[in-house]
DNA sequence: GATATTATCAATCCAAAGATGTAGGACAAA
DNA sequence: TTTGTCCTACATCTTTGGATTGATAATATC
């Protein structure tokens, strides 16, 4: 029972009149995609995305109005399986990861051969992510810089580490926002305790109140937090 | 005044002393690689990088006890230039991001064609970043749904938007660990005043206590943290 | 000009947090 | 066996934090 393979539909977003001309003829001619409607507008893209439901959207994105990267964060939470490629004429490493973290399957510069676009296209199509070479070094690069940054910075050692096994589970509380009664409740023992545990965690780690301790946790690798955070 | 161009110098560790040897006589009979030392032990590992200066290590990391990740992230701590590529036997998402993010500038893996390895190597060996194209997939793979399962999760409205200028400051500095005194001193308002702002931006951010405020504010996007924070 | 918002300050009261000292039992290492 | 660490627990006391109410002046907003 499976369906016959069709086109897969394409949507293109720039805010360059002409560019967007050129790159609608490229693919009508050069590709087997069908371009289901063009705009120069982002807020309109959206909606276009919405009505066509495309199976893929070029969309470019500019440096300086970075409205490109609201309206493929807009277009994401739609959470339509629509696949996003950037294209940009910029290759900033910010860009290129800002682009990727919320959700884009690939970047492509504007000054890369039409073959390069395609063949994007195509894998993006396909289900894969897709990043040219140049630009997944950039990518990483940067990747790596703000990670390192972040561990050579915290050089000095890990008060976390003298903390027991108990303490860390008391700080592990304290960093969901729990105060000395509901620690108590979630470890089955008195409130007093925790008390007790508690200041022991302050000598260690060298501050004053639980805030002071919940920040010292976060900042220095605490496994609290799910995931990524980074700042958009 | 060109040094003469020496062949890189590599150091492998490996706690299989078969798969060891293997690596060992493929990179000396098949590639322009100098093996200048080996070992099954990550600690002595971490020696032998202080001793030898390889330009490269091959490290093998593998699933189960993450002792390699951990010696490499002692070896970039040295912070001697060293160039690590990871060589393990599992495509793990998790493994692989964890490898990059701690700064391994490669990853292949075991069961990958020797020229494979090679080629990573006089990638690296050039200061490129060398990852698979199939793990390049998976990397990203997990990088977007690490975001993705964030913004999905944050789908309410964000709280902080409610607050005025004032009242963002105040939660700045709670989110730097002040207390009420601390906050006054810097504002130069009364110590009364403050309360009246934090009160205001705990009904604002529905939260009980400023440790919830200070954990809602860096869960949400407040602009605090300037760099990524991501469990190792 | 009236209204709403914001920033400032104060008094009061109660609850929570933090500091300090003490102590028993479990367990492991020396 | 002794020593040390850890987890548990309590008492006491001081300080800080948080809730509530009310008030004034400045600034927008309408």
């Amino acid at each position: 029972m499976r369906e016959f393979k069709r086109r897969s539909r394409v949507l293109l977003i720039d805010d360059n009149a002409d560019h967007l001309r050129g790159v609608k003829e490229l693919i009508t001619l050069e590709s087997s995609y069908e371009v289901v409607a063009t705009t120069t507008s982002a807020n309109i893209g959206i909606n276009l995305a919405k009505k066509y439901r495309p199976d893929i959207i070029l969309m470019d994105i500019n440096m300086p109005e970075k409205d490109g990267l609201q309206a493929i964060q807009d277009i994401e939470k739609l959470d339509m399986g629509i696949k996003i490629i950037a294209l940009s004429g910029y290759d900033d490493a910010d860009l290129i990861f800002r682009a990727m973290k919320i959700g884009a399957k690939g970047y492509v510069l504007k000054t890369m051969a039409s073959a390069q676009l395609i063949y994007a296209m195509d894998e993006v199509a396909s289900g894969k992510i897709y990043l040219p070479t140049a630009l997944t070094s950039r990518f990483f690069e940067y990747f790596q810089r703000s990670f390192k940054e972040e561990t050579t910075a915290n050089n000095q050692e890990n008060l976390l580490t003298y903390l027991t096994a108990r303490e860390e589970e008391v700080l592990d509380l304290l960093t969901q926002g729990n105060n000395y009664k509901g620690i108590a409740g979630k470890l089955f023992i008195s409130e007093t305790t925790v008390k007790t545990h508690v200041n022991n965690i302050f000598q260690k780690l060298q501050v004053n109140d639980r805030t002071q301790a919940v920040l010292y946790a976060l900042n220095n690798g605490f496994a609290n937090r799910r995931h990524v955070k980074m700042a958009v």
